[in-house]
DNA sequence: ACATTTGTTAACCATTTGGTTAAACCATAT
DNA sequence: ATATGGTTTAACCAAATGGTTAACAAATGT
């Protein structure tokens, strides 16, 4: 059975586990379970359970990376990156509403990934997006706020109302339902929220 | 020994550890070690690892939540109480770094806690920025924006970058040092931003 | 056709982990 | 002093869990 590849396979359920239960939280079992397939046959590829954590949180990199550094390097002015940001990001985080959280997560509890992921190539980039933010500070021709901290703002509006959206609807009293379109306006009404922010 | 209460040293214990650990991740051992006592005290106290963690999340959301609430409920006017919210939240965050990443990932891994929290008298509740949001809109004084939107907005300006935060470093590559500048200059920036967002 | 490598399985193993128990300890009331 | 009740400890236990092994099957090269 050449064509039933099964390393993906397993890598497929090791991710839903993964990012649904975190490093801790998944047993090699259950994703064995998952992928349907004997448990020792993770360890055949994956010799142990880092190792295939670690494929799993590279994976996700690769995923949330390449997304985002597509815009940021896009040639195209700083209004209509911001815009295109927001819609474009949010309609991915949509198909992969775990992503984000996971990536935080696992990052913020295994600060030794950092380095490993520090010389990775993908790597999420938002420089070009500075560069420009900094040409325009220059030219007068948005609002001289420190480049970074539009990134910031830009990240955190976008990102964490998926990260935090257990705690959110619970706080804002909204059903899945209305959660929903409340994201679906945001990918709008953020962007021109950012833009007035830095409009001079 | 009655007065060096047991039950509190396990209970500030288990905070510390199941903060940096989570529940899957924290070990009953480490916790009695961090309390430097005997393992079994933790279950004369509270019974098993599910009570003695809830006991913690309970205790994180009565410190989150008053915190919130006395600023959204104080009687100042909105522009002020969004500075107020900015500064004093951040503040208080900054003390308690690992707070708001624990309850949004132990939230959103436990959803049957949700329903726990609805019920307790702790909850965070911006109905009173939210319907001082509505009366200005009506008045007139400030953009026809969804008030809901608006909290979100602050929320996010406001703990995104606590719990993103190994994520950001790495993004918009800071060290520790430089970011933590860039958190004090947000207490202020976030606030005129979202002010001039909403300000006809 | 046969040997060799690669893939797969079931059974097994060692350690970790949450939880229990029975005895000891200690303050206090009688 | 002694009985009583809550508190603490060390030793123990069963289940869960990550990982291994040895045998078996299926390709693959010669």
């Amino acid at each position: 059975m050449k064509d039933s590849n099964t390393e993906q396979t397993i890598l497929n359920a090791a991710i839903t586990v993964f990012q649904k239960k975190g490093m801790a939280g998944a047993r090699m079992q259950e994703i064995a379970d998952e992928a349907q397939i004997n448990k020792a046959m993770l360890h055949y590829y994956f010799r142990n359970k880092q190792q295939l954590f670690e494929a799993v949180l590279m994976n996700a990199f690769q995923k949330l990376a390449p997304q985002m550094n597509v815009i940021f390097a896009s040639d195209i002015d700083v209004y209509e990156k911001i815009r295109k940001f927001t819609t474009g990001y949010i309609d991915f985080i949509l198909e992969n509403p775990y992503l984000p959280s996971f990536i935080i997560h696992e990052l913020n509890h295994n600060p030794d990934f950092v380095t490993k992921i520090m010389s990775h190539p993908n790597k999420p980039d938002p420089q070009p997006l500075i560069d420009q933010f900094e040409k325009e500070i220059k030219a007068g021709r948005i609002k001289n706020i420190p480049p970074k901290q539009i990134v910031l703002n830009l990240l955190s509006m976008t990102i964490f109302p998926f990260v935090g959206d257990t705690l959110l609807k619970l706080v804002l009293d909204v059903n899945d339902k209305d959660y929903h379109k409340m994201i679906e306006e945001r990918k709008t009404l953020i962007a021109e929220q950012l833009i007035s922010n830095i409009c001079v």
